[in-house]
DNA sequence: CTGAAAGCGCTTACAG
DNA sequence: CTGAAAGCGCTTACAG
């Protein structure tokens, strides 16, 4: 039989090299026991064959891959996309390949991804991006997560709880604590917070955040409004137009990540608010873009492609005897969408 | 044997449900030729035991494969996370997986991730970014692509030609043009170009509008200084510094992507020049954030996420008798960030 | 150090 | 419509 038009297999490079498949295979696999000069022989067969090892074929008879699946809520986000871009980055570094999924923030669809990526027998699964306060929702998530977990699967999320496998987790209340300091020390009384969806862990924790800063200060949080939105630039639009029609004497508003913030900016800047003469504005998560944007935002540093090198770091390890946590600590930058109180 | 923590197997559903592996494997992929009622209780005993059918298996024996391989240039960059985005959604809709890689634009880490994907004997590869003038520079992964396709692969490019392949291709050369005729009818005269790398046929591309453009108001295009850097924030800061150095009566700036121009945004701001007011500035692209900066950008929109799906239903289409090519067009926005020339 | 052979979990002609 | 069997291209005990 002749193959026309197809890659070169492992028997062809045995065939090649005079040698059995087996030790072709052990020779290109870097698995020890065979003598330099035939896996120096081998290897020059293959380079000159253009072998390429079929990956399914190795997946299906080793029983492992070299694959990690990424699920995060939107790619087309900064804040993911960095994360991404860490996890690209070291997994090259180790040779493995990454195969990323984006659910629109659906919990549906979320499920539905991961049961994909166990279906492609992935190595290791990284899920980035907040969980769900209500616990309940979390649950088919969890049971997937765990019957691959059983099953020897390697899980990792990045800032999300309750999913009982390891994680990292950037200090979410510490920052938004931090952010409200400052707001609060550059003496604002008359505040906002503008918010994604309230069912969202992140928003929970840096809102709970807030109101630490809040108490501290001998504040009734329940006098600071909280607007919620969809967690993006329009959402942040949105509330700023809620926000200049129901509490038009605000100085200061705290917007729970960067994507708002710079829709709150965009909408005071159409209404002809200034900033910071008239409204400071804050966000959360330092996106790329933060330092860029005028005024420069204040916000609070999360290291995102970090994180998602970390969790595939773990994600790489031996698995623990219980679920391993480590905490991202958040750093508060200040730029210049933050200044005094004026009025 | 007892099959601890594992999961369950074509076999087993087919035990289950008291039929033959080969029934029990058309039931489930819909393959034609199997009763209505046989069919069900398959699918009713795989939804019982949780089965998810072993892709890597699957490929092997049936000679093909639903993952989908994307190379970008770095998936932290929003030009890049917003194609991938498109091919994401649109992936997900036909059932395919997506296996990303990213390549820091280094020619030869390109190469190898596509090999990678060879190796994972994806169904389809998609290879976003521009391509490099230098036609040598491109021979490895020319070759590596149409050995790919020769064997049976699919591959579309977004942005780049040379290669071969069906392409998406945005009207790069009309977009620069249209850019700069704005420009020129501001009345802007001492224009500097803020280019990146001059090796990368995108750039070249939008150049070569922006001249066609000069050349059409009579202007020699040889007075336009192109300033070069790399095609990031960062890069566009660096311009700006030496342009302010060196060419300090500059009126306008033609950015020849939105990171470059946000970056000048950023360095203009920094250095005390306003915007549009003593200097205009334009980017291309138009990235999310354009128009949420302030000034809002003026920009040439591409529809990155619609190239991104283009690029992949070209990809899983039978393959034309010749390489097909598709043009995006490109359509100038006019934010705040342009005005009149003033001096 | 090397090889023959079983097996990974599917799909798909080939028969019936 | 259904099943027995070959085969996809590897890896890895098991022998030697």
């Amino acid at each position: 039989m002749v193959r026309t038009n197809s890659s070169p297999r492992l028997i062809d490079v045995a065939h090649a090299s005079g040698v059995s498949i087996a030790t072709a295979s052990r020779a290109l696999s870097g698995t020890p026991g065979v003598s330099d000069s035939v896996a120096e022989k081998v290897r020059q067969a293959a380079r000159e064959l253009g072998y390429v090892a079929n990956l399914h074929a190795r997946s299906l008879a080793s029983g492992s891959t070299a694959t990690i699946g990424l699920v995060v809520h939107e790619i087309g986000d900064p804040y993911f996309s960095e994360i991404a871009s860490g996890v690209l980055s070291l997994a090259a570094e180790h040779g493995r390949t990454v195969q990323i999924c984006h659910t629109g923030r659906d919990p549906e669809a979320e499920v539905e991804q991961v049961r994909s990526l166990v279906a492609n027998r992935v190595g290791a699964i990284l899920i980035a991006g907040s969980g769900f306060v209500d616990a309940s929702v979390e649950a088919p998530m969890r049971f997937e997560v765990q019957r691959y977990a059983e099953a020897g699967g390697r899980v990792a999320v990045v800032g999300r709880h309750h999913l009982g496998v390891d994680s990292v987790l950037p200090d979410n209340r510490p920052g938004g604590r931090a952010v409200a300091e400052h707001i609060l020390g550059l003496g604002h009384r008359r505040i906002v917070v503008v918010s994604g969806s309230l069912e969202l862990t992140t928003v929970a924790d840096r809102l709970e955040g807030v109101r630490d800063a809040l108490d501290a200060a001998g504040l009734d949080a329940g006098d600071v409004p909280v607007l919620e939105g969809p967690f993006t630039r329009e959402g942040g639009r949105e509330c700023i137009r809620r926000m200049l029609a129901d509490h038009p004497r605000t100085t200061a508003v705290i917007a729970l990540n960067d994507d708002m913030a710079i829709g709150c900016l965009s909408q005071l800047r159409s209404s002809g608010v200034s900033v910071p003469g008239e409204v400071s504005v804050s966000g959360f998560d330092d996106v790329a873009v933060a330092q860029d944007l005028s005024p420069g935002l204040t916000t609070v540093r999360l290291p995102m492609a970090e994180m998602g090198a970390r969790a595939l770091t773990l994600a790489l390890k031996e698995p623990g005897s219980r679920a391993r946590r480590q905490r991202v600590p958040a750093e508060l930058v200040v730029r210049d969408s933050t200044g005094p109180a004026a009025r």
